[in-house]
DNA sequence: AGACCATACCTCGATGCCGAGGTATAACAA
DNA sequence: TTGTTATACCTCGGCATCGAGGTATGGTCT
């Protein structure tokens, strides 16, 4: 997740590990912020991998920077896993995120976009609960603990958006394509 | 939060392993299905730790069981949990969600629960956004990218509903306590 | 009788992440 | 001048997790 949020971030443009730093604290911050020590690994991992390029150049405001700048096998990269995402990107609620996040940048091919969202559609479509009474997944109605009943309640709400965002999204992906 | 599912559900009544495992994976398999090889583990680390004990019992299907069963320290250390989550517990979505699905073992203490609540409401309370123009943040309606307008669209209703949710069970904990 | 599957538990190497710490520069305030 | 803050990068130990593998039992199907 982290690998692909990098990815996605420069391929608007190149950025120092500052700079990535704030992007990905506003995209996955608030679930949970990455650290230093998980992000300049990966930094190093990914130019390791060829998948980006570091240059040093004159810190602006203070020490010298590293600008990160993707390669194009990085740019493969990136368009390989927006288009053919594994099923935890599908169903993980924040790494489906943050493919979306992305997304665009397979802007020239409207039938892969709406190929991606027409799996999310399809996982969001299996019956799923949280708890299930032997097999048959237990509804809000019927819950009487309260506080599980509000997380069946606000799950069942962001599904209906989902939902109806994912329709309308595939209708107008449908319609370019 | 594997710490704290596995407390919970033993709260309930004791498990053996397997048990657990569907019971985890009905609670979190959407998100990231738990492997064996972090199940057993964890087990082994709580029962370190002193919070449950194992019987070994002739299974019932196969395999003999290793029924799990919470200590009295156990049960003290999820109420505690419950009653001073962390930031992390709640700011994360599936941990919060996690922590709801068990707050109800609170029960005898409605203000607990309540300040729980109230801690999350906080929470959402804080402008936030996946993406911002310089500090502030954007909304669902500048954004162009229809990837990302629907990541924002989405959120939205999500917490739309969480917070009417929130509201009314606040309004009911509050009668109670 | 043999094959197969569901139940039930466990280990181990690899990996990725976290947190705490460290280094350094430049700007600004006390 | 000294301290503080923001910028900018890095390392390292420790730990949780994953995935792939293994062991074993009992029931069912053929």
């Amino acid at each position: 997740m982290l690998k692909l949020a990098i990815l996605g971030f420069l391929h608007d443009r190149p950025l120092h590990g500052y700079e990535l730093r704030r992007h990905l604290a506003a995209l996955t911050g608030h679930v949970r912020p990455i650290s230093d020590g998980t992000l300049y690994p990966a930094i190093k991992r990914l130019e390791a991998e060829g998948l980006l390029v570091r240059a040093t150049e004159p810190g602006a405001a203070a020490a010298p920077r590293h600008t990160l700048r993707l390669t194009d096998a990085g740019r493969a990269a990136l368009l390989d896993r927006l288009r053919s995402p594994d099923e935890l990107d599908v169903s993980n609620e924040n790494r489906w995120f943050t493919l979306l996040a992305f997304l665009r940048h397979l802007d020239g091919e409207p039938a892969a976009q709406a190929a991606v969202l027409r799996r999310r559609l399809a996982f969001l479509n299996e019956p799923a609960s949280f708890f299930y009474d032997g097999d048959r997944p237990v509804g809000a109605e019927e819950v009487a603990d309260p506080f599980r009943r509000g997380m069946l309640l606000i799950a069942r709400a962001t599904t209906t958006a989902e939902l109806d965002w994912l329709h309308a999204t595939l209708a107008e992906l449908d319609a370019a394509a």
